[in-house]
Parts: structure tokens; C-alpha cells; sequence
DNA sequence: GCATTTGTAGGGCAAGCGTCCTACAATGGC
DNA sequence: GCCATTGTAGGACGCTTGCCCTACAAATGC
């Protein structure tokens, strides 16, 4: 097996892991086994721990972009896109339930860990922070366009850590309808499609 | 020194090297350092760690109830209670943005380890949810007092979240004002008091 | 003043950790 | 068919973990 397709399936099975059960709490020896290598051999292709939570890292900040990018195409307005991030709540709601906002948890480890890692797992906010902060600057809030932003990102965190603990998934949807409801009133004028009931 | 008080040291010493480090990242020898105890010696006091965690847990219930109490008695309205309570995002900003909320960091921890001691951890967020939930029943608002209760609880576990995650002040007191303006709007009759001006 | 309880010191235990090394199998260029 | 490169297996390393034990000091009861 090439060493490229190796290394992908290490970073993805560790992002996996960690987004479980945590960055300190998963192994070298967990990772190894579910990849399917043995535990020496990851020398091979991670020095370190911390080369992996890197590698890990980048490639979340890659997904997102890409994740990011689309909705700049699909979604006819900045509206509709800032929507599209909400309703992550929803799309990932089983996950957020067991296991909370993959970054938001991450974040959070990492400053108690007071690892050197932390401010490059923050920047992964600052990539849904700039660009909601663009979708409402486009919307017309140029002003207070990165407080709407930070706004949005407040709200989605604070969901997801009650999810996580209350397992409600009716809290959920009643806090994202809020949301959209909150969105309408902040951009009147502009178009947010159909208001749609959460099913 | 008697056992209860080295009991006592015990737990206020895990309690905060938890909050600032994590449990998992917390070894028995941490706490046995920052006590002035020897290692070995805990065995006496505690059996393992999930005891220490349990007691910790029981304490920070006890403090949150006697905090609770004290609210209910000094201040004058419901509205007023509530607005103790967001105002603890102020009081303790600084190590909110260090280490996040107390509460939920532990129970996103404890959820990923899938700890036995998770469902106590959440019942630390049900204190503070019933309590609020009885203060918006107080202003009237029975029909939905859960769901205005678990509405606060969901914003400042956000707003801790990105606190701890870009380390803004600003941000903080600019939510906590936002909170207020929100509360008044959701219960006009009531008197929520002069809507100081954050410091 | 002796005996019992209460609390402490210090170290040992097996297990697991991150890390590192060496020996070997598979592959592909020449 | 040989050789260098690439990737893997398996285990050893030093350390730390949670946990447990025994020996001893200090306090207490009679």
C-alpha cells in the first residue's frame, strides 16, 4: 500500500478518534488498531503525537473550506448560506449528541491541555467566523458584520454543548428555528427564500 | 490534621487542577503534589479516582445550590435573579476565557470518555435549568419557562465556548448587554430593574 | 503508661503511554 | 536478477499512570 493512502487513512481514523473520545484520551495503540498497523510502525509516518493532531487539523480546515466554498456556489444568497451553516446542527445532530461540535470540543481540550496546537484548532473557528462575517457584510451589515458572525458561531456552540448533555434533539430544532427567525429580523430586507419548518 | 480537613483540601485542589487541566490530564500525583501529601497516601483518603471525581462533582452541586439560595434571597425579582446569573459570565471572565465553563467543559470531557459520572455532571447543568426554568414560570411565562431556561443556559455555554476560544472580553460583555435586552423583551410587564450598563 | 485508632510516608505493582530501533518483506528501476 | 528504496512487523526503552501494601508516627482512650 502506498504511503499516501497509508497516512490519509491514519489522519482520518485519528479524526475520527479524536472527535470521539478525545485528543489525550486515543492512543497511539488505538489508532494503530483501527487502521489496521501495527503500533511500532507509525514511527514510519508520524514522528509524533502532535504531528498527527497537525496533520488531523489540516485537513478539518481543508474539509471546511471546501465545505465553505460550495455553499458560496449552491446557495443563491448570503442569507440562504448563513442558513446552510445552522442547519449543520441538524444535518449533524446524531454526532453532536454523542460526541458535541467537533471544533468547539477540540478547542476546548486543547486550551486546558495548554497545547501548542491550540491556536491552529482556533483558527478553524476563524474560518466559519470570516466567512459568516462576509455573508453579512454582503446582506448589508458591514458595520457589525464580525459580531453577527461571532453571534451565530455563539449560538451553534452553546446548542451543541447542551445537545451533548441533555441528548434533545427537539431543543435542537426549536433553537435553530429561533435562529432563522433571529436571521429574518436582522436583514429584513433581504431575501431569505422560504422560511422552511424544521421536519 | 484531622481527615475530614485533608479530605476537604483534597477535593478543592482536584477541583480546580480538573477545571484548568481536565480530568483525564489530572493524575493522582498532581493533586497529591499541589496537597503537600504523598502519593501513596491517597489511597487513605480516596480509592480511586472516580471517587475524587464524585466527591468533586457533589461539591460543586452543594456550592451551586447555596449560590442559587443566595440569589433567591437577595435579589428582588425573578428578572433580577436572572440577570445574576448572566452576569456570572462577567464576574468570572478571566478564567471562563482560560478554561471555559466549569460545567460544561466537564460534562463534554465525561461525554467522550463516556465516564459513569456523566449523567451527575449534566445534573450540575439541570440545577441551574430547573432554577431558571422557576424564574421565568415567576414572570409569568409558564407555558415555555423550560424552553426560556434552556435558552440562556444554551448562550452562555456559547458564549464561554468562544470566550475561551478567542480570549475577547469585548465579546463577552457585548453578548451578556445582548442577553438583557433579550430578557426585558421576553417578559415586558415584568421589572427586570435599572438595565446597567456594563462596566 | 499502655493500647488502639487515625493518618502518613514511601515504595512496589502491572499496565499503558509515546517514542524509537532493528530486522525483514515487497516493490520497482536498471 | 540484483540492488536500493519503500513500507511493515514487532518489540524494547524509559516513564507515568491508577492502584495497593506495609511500616511507622501521632494522637486518643482508658
Amino acid at each position: 500500500m502506498s504511503a499516501s493512502k497509508t497516512r490519509r487513512q491514519i489522519v482520518d481514523v485519528a479524526d475520527r478518534l479524536f472527535y470521539e473520545h478525545g485528543f489525550d484520551a486515543t492512543s497511539f495503540a488505538d489508532i494503530a488498531r483501527d487502521v489496521g498497523l501495527s503500533r511500532g510502525n507509525f514511527y514510519y509516518h508520524f514522528k509524533t503525537k502532535d504531528e498527527i493532531l497537525a496533520a488531523v487539523i489540516a485537513q478539518r480546515a481543508a474539509r471546511t473550506r471546501a465545505m465553505l466554498e460550495a455553499w458560496e456556489q449552491d446557495a443563491a444568497s448570503p442569507g440562504e448560506r448563513i442558513r446552510s451553516f445552522v442547519h449543520l446542527l441538524i444535518a449533524n445532530r446524531t454526532k453532536i449528541m454523542a460526541h458535541g461540535c467537533p471544533v468547539g470540543t477540540l478547542c476546548n481540550e486543547l486550551a486546558k491541555l495548554d497545547h501548542m496546537a491550540k491556536d491552529d484548532a482556533v483558527r478553524l473557528f476563524s474560518l466559519f467566523r470570516n466567512w459568516l462575517s462576509r455573508q453579512f457584510a454582503a446582506l448589508g451589515r458591514d458595520a457589525d458584520a464580525d459580531a453577527l458572525a461571532l453571534h451565530v458561531l455563539m449560538r451553534s456552540q452553546g446548542v451543541a454543548a447542551l445537545a451533548t448533555a441533555f441528548r434533545d434533539e427537539d431543543f435542537i430544532r426549536r433553537e435553530v428555528a429561533d435562529m432563522e427567525t433571529w436571521l429574518q429580523a436582522q436583514c429584513p430586507a433581504a431575501s431569505f427564500g422560504h422560511s422552511r419548518q424544521p421536519v
